[in-house]
DNA sequence: TACATCCTGAGATTGAGTATCAATAATAGG
DNA sequence: CCTATTATTGATACTCAATCTCAGGATGTA
């Protein structure tokens, strides 16, 4: 009478919980969601899913994102990007080029992050960081091309 | 024979060092987001220039976001806002009930930054901060009604 | 002034995301 | 298991931001 836990806490179940349907589109998401490491678009999820209506496939991501099941950053330029949440907090890099999403942790983060809030005005209700880089697959890749990074980002935010 | 300075850099002028062309529309572009001290969207200027063309309001911001002239940020949903760049180095917080823009400088972040970016693969190339509030104006308002904050972004970035 | 070129504006077009609504699927109760 | 209730879905039309096209107009330069 063992039961196999995974590892990953299961989704469906956290919607069940907040009185969510189990069903077929959503199952379907699910999965599909979990495959892809390394953060996807809508519109990757409606191309992988042909069976599932446009429509459902953003309401689902609304609806994950408002549960925290997924996180949603923003690129430079284009459709944002999701990715499953980890329960632990942390920020994200985004390859500038290939738009490949990773993560990172960092304690410091959070206590500056405190330190900051309490100078400023206005009750904060979140916060973002995000770095931009080029990760070492496209860096390699563009090695001998010419440098045509998008500007105007860089030394604001 | 005195010359008036401004404190503020002369953004004609800038462009015109770049070889763009000081024109009767980007003239008024650069008029009218001098005078909004806390963002405004592409839509804004739009609806304030309407002998402008709205192809060259948006080629206009594109233009001045390239040269560092104005920034960009992402609210949580909608249209992203922008400001006039400062010189310095900043970061800024964005109220999510009315949009408003505010900045902020800490000389923490920029060290930290350089500290995470060493742990970090691939090549930085810029990165974003940004804190979502409720300004002191808005707070004040809501403080009788219900709590309906946007989730899904808090405690992730 | 005249030229070469950059820039503009109107309008069509794209693309992401949402609203509508009848049809369908999922749970709860009997 | 059957039925009722309600949530969910998908097709479609739609909105909204932003871009593309291209002929005509404005701008800096020789």
């Amino acid at each position: 009478m063992t039961t196999v836990l995974t590892s990953r806490p299961d989704i469906m179940a956290i919607l069940e919980d907040r009185g969510y349907r189990s069903t077929v589109p959503r199952r379907a998401i699910v999965r599909v969601i979990e495959e892809m490491h390394e953060g996807f678009t809508a519109e990757d999820i409606v191309k992988r899913l042909p069976s599932v209506g446009r429509a459902t496939v953003f309401r689902t991501l609304k609806l994950f994102l408002e549960t925290g099941i997924i996180c949603r950053l923003n690129l430079l330029d284009g459709a944002p990007r999701y990715m499953l949440s980890r329960v632990e907090h942390h920020h994200h890099t985004v390859c500038v080029r290939c738009g490949k999403v990773g993560e990172f942790r960092a304690a410091t983060v959070e206590r500056l992050m405190r330190i900051i809030g309490d100078d400023l005005s206005g009750e904060i209700v979140g916060h973002r960081i995000e770095f931009y880089v080029v990760c070492d697959q496209c860096g390699e890749e563009v090695a001998l091309s010419t440098d045509d990074f998008p500007s105007g980002f860089h030394s604001h935010s």
